[in-house]
DNA sequence: CATTTACGTTTACACATGTAAACAATAAGG
DNA sequence: CCTTATTGTTTACATGTGTAAACGTAAATG
């Protein structure tokens, strides 16, 4: 059916339908109206365009059910989420990743079991580490160019 | 001068005007127009439209200098980011906040210094860890409601 | 001084996005 | 069976965004 979707964007309205699909797997275009009517105060309309937008890009599927749709995701949270992070970190210098990672930490709430896991999951980065990290920025963007070798 | 800017919204194509004032401070118009010719092969009228646009949303300063404008960065590249990279926690359940961490330290090359600073911090964070993460999610978007306490 | 050049400002225009009304078709109820 | 409610599809429309041409004016150059 149709071509492979590769990574459709999902802007920030969308997203919101998603989410409410991927917590509960399948579900009917009442339940997402209903759940976004109360937290977005959106117009079941609303709901409905984005619906069928998503559908339409790929990013769900849907499956007949007498008159209705069976609404399911088409790509995994974890895959939108992880195409979102790497935005952030294409629009800065690949030196500052760990900067941005650190303030990130700083910025948020996380649990004994978060931590420890990050704490092993460092240790095992430790085997592929490297003495710096290259700048990939284009030249004048970056004042990484001007003085790196600082130490 | 004009009104204090909370935080203006940037955009993709903004972005790649900002970084080349962040990374040189003060640059002027030719200076930004002549990078992105070269890196994104934009027309000089769109680098001068969104050097406009910058302006006006007050993410960039000028200074009259003769006849040009010196261009400088009104926002710090550290607060842009991180506004950036809160719109993708927003868009997650805060439980999932570790695992999205996780995810990101994975995907990226890291120095031996950022392993050690980061082991630091997630040391320090440990005074202020909970036992579980609560989750804000609404309603019908997250299905932690659904069966929080395993273990 | 007349012409070309440089640089900021205006205008343009297609496509994306947020938000929703109008419409069509079918199922459910009286 | 006719009316109403439900649910998907079309159409709508303002604002945002990417991309740029046109314009106005001062500066540089011949």
């Amino acid at each position: 059916m149709s071509t492979i979707v590769v990574n459709p964007h999902i802007t920030d309205a969308e997203w919101e339908v998603m989410r409410v699909v991927w917590a509960n797997i399948r579900v009917t275009s009442k339940e997402v109206i209903s759940t976004l009517e109360e937290k977005m105060d959106w117009n079941q309309a609303t709901t409905k365009t984005l619906l069928g937008r998503l559908v339409e890009k790929g990013a769900l599927n849907t499956e007949q059910e007498g008159r209705k749709y069976i609404y399911s995701a088409n790509i995994e949270e974890k895959e939108a989420v992880r195409s979102f992070t790497n935005d952030i970190f294409d629009r800065i210098c690949r030196k500052n990743v760990g900067n941005v990672i650190e303030s990130i930490i700083k910025d948020h709430t996380l649990s004994f079991d978060d931590i420890q896991r990050l704490e092993e999951i460092l240790e095992m980065k430790k085997a592929f580490a490297v003495e710096e990290v290259d700048c990939q920025c284009a030249e004048g963007q970056c004042d990484c160019h001007l003085h790196h070798h600082g130490e």
